[in-house]
DNA sequence: TCGGTTGTCTAGCGATGCTAGGATCTAGTC
DNA sequence: GACTAGATCCTAGCATCGCTAGACAACCGA
């Protein structure tokens, strides 16, 4: 019995090993580097055993994003209890939003940019994705307005943010000036 | 000589035959299925033949995201055009992009999501993109508000349009109450 | 100690983007 | 009208990708 428990615990242990590696070669040279052979070299194992961990490529970046989507919870539920009022709030977890996804391309990738096979806004999503998107819910939602669902004002300024994140990342609009973008959703979508 | 203007007619006319095809294909099946291989099957030449006209894939990519910008600001200023008041221009331009991005994902891709290699927001920006800017900084410029700079009002609106776009599109939005969002950032984006 | 399961690796498949080198066809000259 | 030089195009191939079949080795239970 133990000899199998042991089993089962280094099994577990290379699986984290794997995705750690994933995200570790994704944030240092991107997703395109992460292929199968580089992160079969960097784990010290051969591709298959891979394979006998997850589906597929795409199994592996679904892996990161919800080690992501659990951090990114955890830090903006952090910056958001600083807060004092229902705006400073919103300003806090703009801003954190903002940072994880700076400090963690790849990650915020994995999220919301590459496939990885998860299903979002479903009755089956993974729980650290619904909690993440609980974590936005909690502090914007008292923001919404009169005649406003919470949901909706949330996923609406939601995607503000993930649009100045991706637009900026990828050179479409000026690094410069984020910081005046920001207050400028802060300061007008939310109300009450 | 005109033997020469034939040849070169003829070229461009491939050109235009290459660039049309592979937008044709990506929209049909998708990016991923826009390969050399099958990009010159359907054009009817040989592999190589891609590369005497562009770089590589990227270029392809990016020859595409031009058309599509060109096309973006007609229809922006088409759909604004009919508006009588700043705030009709405004919800007027904000379903006109959306729309364009439902009707041409691949093209939207290619312009904002994909690496088509073309310089943004710089002064070398091609001059189909910084049209399209200005298209929408036309009509959003003017409801910036005091104190507003309209370059970074138009960024800013410009960016909620995108999350909404990208994130509905990969899923991570439920496709319905598209248009409460949409109506939610006409209503508080804008001022005066 | 043996037999069978479990685990792992080597090797290879089909596909990708891209390119070198040869073949073919055209254009201008005698 | 024949010939050479150059442009044009294609065949074939490289390295790499995600993924897998099948051989091999290591281990556990009897």
């Amino acid at each position: 019995m133990s000899v199998q428990e042991r089993k089962q615990r280094e099994r577990a242990e290379r699986e984290r090993l794997i995705v750690a590696t994933a995200r570790e070669l994704a944030e240092q040279q991107g997703w395109d580097a992460v292929t199968t052979r580089r992160l079969a070299e960097r784990i010290e194992y051969s591709q298959p055993v891979l394979y006998s961990h997850f589906r597929g490529k795409r199994e592996i970046i679904g892996a990161v994003a919800l080690e992501g989507a659990t951090e990114m919870a955890v830090a903006v539920r952090a910056a958001t209890s600083r807060a004092n009022s229902p705006r400073e709030r919103v300003a806090a977890l703009a801003h954190a939003y903002l940072d994880f996804a700076t400090r963690n391309p790849a990650v915020y990738d994995a999220l919301f940019q590459l496939d990885g096979g998860l299903p979002y806004a479903q009755e089956d999503t993974p729980e650290p994705l619904k909690d993440a998107f609980a974590a936005l819910l909690e502090s914007l939602g008292e923001v919404a307005g009169d005649g406003v669902d919470p949901g909706l004002f949330t996923e609406t300024f939601w995607a503000s943010l993930h649009g100045l994140a991706t637009l900026t990342r990828a050179g479409r609009l000026p690094p410069e000036y984020i910081e005046p973008r920001v207050e400028l959703l802060v300061d007008r979508l939310p109300m009450g």
